[in-house]
DNA sequence: ATTTAAACGAGACGGTACGTCGCGTCTTTGT
DNA sequence: ACAAAGACGCGACGTACCGTCTCGTTTAAAT
């Protein structure tokens, strides 16, 4: 069983991160920081943590305030809501700048990679495919849909633009996303593929 | 009219650029080492590239064999002979590793994302988008498809799947990407929106 | 009476200690490691001895053969014998390395370098002033030869060159440095000192 | 060529740790403080001194004030006066502690150890060894007396005593030592070696 | 053909952070 | 109850690059 590492250097650790992330961003935060800041030995940290990558997945997962995803049976609705939530956690400079500083580090690091998505992206990724899911059984999106890519597709279109294509995005944007995602670009044909 | 700078060191520079970055990849890049490598005076670098991110992003612009896109005139099939293209670039290590180390510095330098953009975004985005607006001319996308928005979604998928959800990608996602994409993921519906 | 520390971490702590000191020297000798090695508490150790100094001493005392001093009735003959011993000890790496390397703690520690003459000085400096002072009892030396004062010459000179002036020395300089403190370095004068 | 490093940055560091060296000490002294103390990156330091005993070696030899030795063509006289001179210097606490505090380097780092005889050691030597030549040519010390073994025992004594047996030593002491080493601890014999 | 100014190679410089090691003290755990 | 195990705050280690800054030396244009 885990040892729950010495209760007070352990929360001051984290508290010192996520003071130190929102101040000065995830490429200036430096382990040496973390550790004058949180009255700790550089070693207690490392001790611990492995990478500053780990170090911050860590706080930012446990200061995280469970988001909340609508989830009224519509789902045009209440995917839209979602997006637009998403594209305002990645407009607002806070988490919005840390999550792409971080990508370096996760594409170098497999064991960071997978902290990163068993402590941040999962348990977000879970609540949205709640959403998707149901509308499947309720026959609102075709049965055959591959939940994994649809989220991926809604998800990675805002992130894409936000950070790498750097297009305007407004919380409107969430509109046409989904409905892109939902109907397609194509022309409605009368009977299904040709 | 500006001096084109001394053609000799240039051109080592790029070299050694390339060289480095398909050695030991974008992180562990440093300006020293390239000077080192190109028989170059660390000033004569900082001179002309004001970071190791534009550096890197003239080496990877100005080596680059002019990506070809298949334009036959049937959309579904020019899209995913574009989307598998751009898959087995990103997962093929050199290229699919240096694309997102890159972004945690151009989320923080504005200009070097400008750069970016110019030089190695919009020439391949606008391959693509020749091929979906003929689309929309054709009457095969519908006219009042965001040409912008439907290519972050389309790279945005493959980009985020890659790197950061992690899920499992292969040249065969790319039919049920561009399924997505062009049909939706809703069942069609009589006569259009209800 | 005082308890004799728990016999069995003592001795284990005392053979690590000696299997450390020969194996790394007493520069790179560490507490944590003769700890780990005796299969010991960090403060087991530090219960019983003040410092990594004090633990060498110890070790060095504990283990030594009793050194033998020929004492045939010819000064200059035991005296010879005694200083090639003292030469062969401090060229052969082991110990020759440890008392010059405990020296710096020695000069800041009083109550280290007392424990250093006790424990290791003393014991064989006394075998030696034994021969001396029988010889003066003989008459074989002079009735005002300070015995302390010949002692640190005769070993200080072998140590110094040993260790400071890094002059080479054999056993054979033995014969010529007891020629010298017996027979000193001016020409024999008629009558004693004008 | 040796480069003679910009002069600012050296001067500055010698001055720092001759500082240091008497305030707190050889044990204490780290090259962190120095390079602070200095005004001056760590690295500058590590590119000229290869380890903080050279640094100290340097700063010691840089700023010593050409020892005078007495020459008045009476051996005896001179020597006594020399060894005083030393007595004088090894037990004021600020060399007198450096040099054996220094000895676990030397016995480590055969370079050092050399440094330390070509900086400090042969040049006060050699001082010492002009006095005992001329003796030699003046009849006034026997014609086959090893001056080297000569200085090792005329300064070992004083060292030794100083530093390991720890026998109180005053200035009187040197008329001892001289004596000792000038007319033997042998009774004078009629005619030389029986 | 000579001057002149820039760009150049080399690399020293003051810094910052790295990740590691051992100190000596203090806490927990298990027997 | 004691001792092993080892976490802790601390401080220094020696290294790697950063971006800036002299240094002479090419080198090619303007005289």
């Amino acid at each position: 069983m885990r040892r729950p590492h010495h209760a007070r250097s352990h929360e001051a650790i984290m508290e010192a991160t996520s003071a130190l992330l929102s101040e000065v961003g995830y490429a200036a935060l430096t382990i040496e920081a973390v550790a004058a800041r949180a009255g700790v030995g550089k070693s207690t940290v490392y001790r611990w943590w492995p990478s500053k990558g780990a170090l911050a997945i860590d706080a930012l997962s446990s200061g995280q305030p469970a988001p909340v995803i609508d989830d009224t049976g519509d789902v045009r609705r209440d995917l839209v809501s979602a997006v637009q939530g998403l594209i305002a956690r990645l407009t607002s400079s806070a988490e919005g700048t840390i999550i792409p500083a971080m990508m370096a580090d996760l594409v170098r690091d497999p064991e960071l990679a997978e902290r990163f998505r068993a402590r941040l992206l999962r348990p977000r990724r879970a609540l949205v495919a709640t959403v998707v899911q149901r509308a499947i059984r309720h026959g609102d999106l075709m049965a055959d849909v591959d939940v994994t890519l649809f989220l991926d597709a809604c998800v990675g279109a805002v992130f894409y633009r936000t950070v790498v294509s750097g297009e305007p995005i407004t919380e409107a944007s969430a509109d046409q996303l989904v409905d892109l995602l939902l109907d397609g670009a194509a022309p409605p044909r009368p009977h299904g593929h040709p």
